[in-house]
RNA sequence: GGCGCAUUCGUCUAAUGGUUCAGGAUACCGCCCUCUCAAGGCGGUGAUACGGGUUCGAAUCCCGUAUGCGCUACCA
């Protein structure tokens, strides 16, 4: 009989989800759904300070954009809710005031000038931060009392002065501190909202969260955690802390303040920003699961039943690791590569809208765009790349801008060799009875004949008086999305424009 | 500064003390294909941070050093 596993994944909507919180969701997503487990979203918004009330739904639209769905949480509801911390104030305060009857926690009054005050002067001293533990001396009575005549305070845990604390990682086994270097945290603030660190437990065990996936970050806190679990006699949840993602600027982790730059160019950061530059869910999902875990030895490309399937909190790595854009952008192409013509199509229309101003349903009518697609999705890596190598396509066919003539020169010859072989391209095509890519090169290829000219140097220059571009799609692909008269016209622009820059001897 | 975690090709990683002159992927380089650029195929360069132990045997276990990262709030 297999253990019922229940795993959440929870954000403070505090901005734009990024993608270090998207591989979390991944892996607790992943590690349900591989235990046929429930997976849970649950908001974690006890901080009103830094709540922005957008991220919520820049969270929730990045689940569903790599189709992580949630059993229960916001939208969905279910059985343990409410799913948002704000809305269970009550709870927290109910579990301190227990804490408190326990002798697991106290009232503290002291004032946030106070702890300021006193960080200041143990780091003047050089000595460790952290509450000196200096409400743990009052009786509880005066305290309750201190508490009745509505005087401001906090709830602190108690953490025992010496022993060692123990926390079981799945991936790092058994961590021990000592707790002499850990001081009293604030479970519940003045404003009577949890910190973190109540908020985390209390939900966790009232949720029947059985295996707490969570950032690296927890790490250092996790023996408070603990603490919390014994002090409620609550059976403690298995922990895995997964390594963060750096930055390859070599300057931590992500972050949108530090950007990445690949190359000097600033690489996405928030989940919007990898869906904006052109990365599909699919390759997104592929390449998140292998980032820190392996599914195989010798294999990289899985679909997600089977990335389901193996996956494995226990071999997650735990050593952080440098987020490789250039892996990201060839398993994207990869994916691109095997996807349905008609899907690409579809998935460019925003990009081409974008660049060139056609709306989509003239987009949709343009026959060429169908004709290329297929060469197209071989040169690019992400969806925003194919602009670049479609300006032709929109271009009006006879201003095609060429900035340096000297592309429409055939390989080795000399100018006007190349001027003769356009206007004879031009020729050639102009009399074509039927028109298209295969019709071309038997064309060009008899018109190469005749003259004992190389076919190659017809197509050099074509495709550059074509495209405008020195690298471009295949020439004929490109000619019949022209279309006959456009390549008539554009041979004979291309050549106007050869002859003309050669008269002037520039 | 204190505490914790980590450390295998440039990068992502495999190896769970012996099937390893350390495997895969990406990136890079070369060749093939070829109208350019790609894609695809084939091949190549390239790593166990350092120093001590333990052991017949260490990338793997232990200790130290170095480096990196994280935490050190009435943030999460």
């Amino acid at each position: 009989m297999t253990r019922s596993v229940r795993t959440r994944f929870a954000p403070s909507p505090t901005g734009q989800l990024h993608l270090g919180g998207l591989r979390t969701a991944l892996f607790t997503w992943l590690w349900a759904r591989h235990n046929q487990g429930t997976f849970i979203l649950r908001i974690e918004d006890t901080d009103s300070k830094r709540f922005d009330p957008a991220s919520v739904e820049s969270i929730t639209s990045a689940l569903k954009w790599l189709e992580l769905d949630w059993d229960e949480g916001p939208e969905v509801g279910g059985g343990h809710g409410p799913y948002v911390q704000s809305e269970r104030g009550a709870i927290y305060r109910s579990h301190a005031e227990y804490l408190i009857g326990a002798g697991h926690a106290y009232r503290c009054f002291c004032s946030p000038a106070r702890l300021v005050d006193l960080r200041r002067r143990q780091q003047n001293a050089g000595q460790p931060s952290g509450y000196d533990g200096h409400c743990r001396r009052l009786a509880k009575r005066q305290a309750q009392a201190m508490a009745d005549r509505g005087q401001e305070h906090t709830i602190r845990l108690v953490v025992p002065d010496s022993g060692t604390i123990q926390v079981d990682d799945l991936i790092r086994g058994r961590i021990s501190v000592d707790a002499a270097t850990l001081h009293d945290p604030v479970l519940l603030k003045s404003d009577g909202m949890a910190v973190y660190h109540l908020a985390v437990v209390v939900d966790d065990h009232l949720m029947g969260i059985t295996d707490v996936l969570r950032g690296q970050e927890w790490l250092p806190t996790a023996p408070y955690h603990r603490l919390l679990y014994q002090a409620f006699e609550w059976d403690v949840p298995i922990f895995v802390h997964l390594p963060v993602i750096l930055n390859p600027n070599g300057e931590g982790k992500m972050s949108k303040r530090r950007p990445p730059l690949v190359d000097g160019v600033a690489m996405p950061v928030h989940v919007d920003e990898f869906r904006d530059a052109g990365y599909l869910p699919e390759a997104m999902f592929n390449f998140l699961a292998l980032l820190g875990w392996t599914a195989d030895a010798s294999e990289e490309v899985f679909p997600r039943d089977e990335l389901v399937r193996r996956f494995d909190v226990s071999s997650i790595s735990a050593a952080p690791a440098t987020m490789p854009y250039d892996k990201l952008a060839w398993m994207n192409g990869l994916y691109l590569r095997k996807m349905e013509r008609e899907a690409v199509l579809a998935m460019l229309q925003p990009y081409l809208t974008k660049a060139f101003g056609r709306t989509p349903s003239q987009l949709s009518a343009m026959s060429g765009l169908t004709i290329v697609v297929g060469e197209l999705v071989d040169r690019i890596r992400t969806l925003s790349e194919a602009p670049d190598w479609l300006e032709w396509l929109f271009a009006d066919p006879a201003e095609l801008d060429y900035p340096d003539p000297d592309m429409l020169l055939a390989r080795k010859q000399d100018r006007a060799t190349s001027v003769a072989l356009l206007k004879s391209a031009a020729d050639t095509v102009a009399t074509m009875p039927v028109f298209n890519a295969v019709s071309l090169e038997t064309a060009i290829r008899d018109a190469a004949g005749r003259a004992d000219t190389k076919p190659g140097l017809y197509f050099g220059c074509m495709r550059a008086a074509l495209s405008g571009t020195k690298a471009s799609l295949p020439l004929f692909p490109i000619a019949e999305a022209l279309g006959q008269d456009n390549v008539v016209t554009r041979l004979r622009h291309a050549a106007q424009v050869l002859e003309a820059c050669h008269a002037t001897g520039a």
